[in-house]
DNA sequence: ATGGCGGTGGAGCACCGA
């Protein structure tokens, strides 16, 4: 079963590439970031006709996520618990049952964070506080639990080709850095990092500049794997090619294959 | 990156992303 997440930046600007991708990497199933639309504009019916499911959390203009799925989508929740003030639409997480075992997905964009020294990076670093205490929650059941999405942090240095631009950026900050390490010390696996240990990988490619002609990249995308997920693990890896088709997402799907 | 690109809303250009 293969596992995919993908900010597209704008799901119905990104249609024609979503519909492609889907087509060419037969995904089972997909996480969404940055849908930018409400439900009512949401392209439903045109999903359903590539043959999935899907499950969405959206709002006007910014943010939105879904989970699409071959296999139906059980017991959907959306929002992240621990801060009912929070009105973006940034997690939504579901049930699949595989004919070999329960799998449970979420859907993450986490919030960017800059610049810091605003009230907009103690709102992530809020964000990630719920995100630990409700994967720790979910980790209790024991489950193969996905934790995908657009986590706006890159993990080390080795996840930026010049690590040196982003020492001031909240992508690269300690204190985001730290909360994405604590839920690797809960038992979470990064599933690319795990499957290609010391090869510089990138996710996402900033429209200015010419990062992608330069490949200047950072790693931001990430699969976090339960230890019942991590021990399914067959492959992981990232669609890079995308970010050279025309009218691209500044980020490319990363995804994993799970033995079930 | 002193934001050069691209998306949204809404009909200019401000705001947002990373």
């Amino acid at each position: 079963m293969r596992i995919a997440t993908w900010n597209v930046n704008s799901i119905r600007q990104r249609l024609p590439h979503l519909t492609r991708w889907l087509e060419e990497s037969k995904p089972d199933i997909v996480c969404l970031q940055e849908l930018k639309c409400q439900e009512d504009t949401f392209p439903k019916l045109e999903i359903e006709a590539l043959g999935y499911n899907c499950a969405m959390l959206g709002q006007k203009t910014f943010n939105g996520v879904a989970i699409l799925s071959r296999l139906p989508l059980e017991d959907v929740r959306r929002g992240l618990p621990g801060d009912d003030s929070d009105e973006q639409a940034r997690y939504i997480e579901a049930v699949v049952s595989t004919p070999t075992g329960v799998v449970r997905i979420a859907s993450i964009y986490l919030p960017n964070g800059n610049p810091v020294g605003t009230e907009k990076f103690p709102y992530k670093l809020a964000f990630m506080d719920r995100l630990i205490r409700h994967a720790r929650e979910l980790l209790a059941l024991e489950e193969s639990l996905i934790l995908a999405g657009d986590y706006n942090i890159i993990p080390t240095d080795l996840d930026a080709k010049q690590p040196e631009l982003w020492t001031q950026d909240a992508l690269a900050q300690p204190e985001s850095r730290a909360r994405f390490q604590t839920l690797k010390n809960w038992g979470f696996i990064d599933a690319i990092r795990s499957c290609a240990p010391d090869t510089p990988l990138y996710t996402f490619w900033d429209y200015q500049a010419g990062a992608w002609q330069k490949n200047n990249g950072i790693r931001i995308d990430h699969l976090l794997l339960s230890p019942e997920a991590s021990a399914k693990l067959e492959k992981a890896g990232i669609d890079k090619e995308v970010r050279s088709w025309e009218k691209p997402s500044d980020h490319v799907p990363s995804w994993v294959e799970l033995s079930l």
